[in-house]
DNA sequence: AAATTATATTCCTTTATAGGTATATAGAAC
DNA sequence: GTTCTATATACCTATAAAGGAATATAATTT
């Protein structure tokens, strides 16, 4: 039941988070770092995870991992990633991390050399 | 955060059968045993972790324990379950309970004298 | 090649969950 | 009150996951 994967990856706050940032666009994961405030390990794991069960998908840039959303999503994985957008509008966690990324972007676009923006 | 509580009943999937099949009504334990075929601990306990992160409320009738969705469900409750609703459409094993409800609704109906029909 | 940067993995501890067996409780029937 | 039925809980074991510290790897720079 494929579904049930999807859930799983869902009942995490850090990956919330991360998915929520994701839906703006492909990340690498320093900026998620930036973005969230949490340490490396906690990051990188949780999008191992992610990743493990095909809910984000990566590309090494140079030195760089880049994440992003699945570019073919599955139904179900689709119709859930959409319900968590239409939920995290509400949500304070997610407004605050989407507006770091506002606001860090210009800087990720000057001293990033990986292609996540 | 609201939600991840909501995910974390929706990783199991013995919790989204319960719920996919809590959609077309009230229910009590026995009956989920049935259809299900599932044995009574486990359609207890799950139901017992449901009703404590409240994805369904239960009323007592007499011996049996009545359950069901919530009155009012939360914004993120009603999404989430409308989404799940959509995407069990195509699936084998939620069809299957469903199949199993209807052909049994009728039994329920006249051997029970709880109001779970 | 050594050093640096970005990321991943290993190892450890703690906590949560699932499933089962056995037992307890609540209410109804006798 | 005893018995029966429906349901819940306690206890146990196994497994998974989270988080942190330390270390490994991969690519880049020097």
């Amino acid at each position: 039941m494929r579904l049930v994967q999807i859930y799983e990856c869902l009942c995490d706050p850090t990956r919330l988070r991360l998915l929520n940032v994701l839906a703006q666009g492909p990340l690498c994961v320093c900026h998620f770092q930036e973005i969230l405030a949490e340490p490396q390990v906690k990051i990188s794991k949780h999008l191992a995870y992610l990743r493990a069960r095909g809910l984000v998908e990566a590309e090494r840039q140079g030195n760089w991992m880049v994440y992003e959303l699945p570019a073919r999503p599955s139904r179900e994985l689709k119709a859930n990633l959409a319900c968590l957008h239409d939920c995290a509008r509400e949500n304070s966690v997610f407004k605050r991390d989407l507006a770091r990324l506002k606001k860090l972007a210009p800087k990720f676009a000057e001293t990033s050399p990986c292609g996540c923006n």
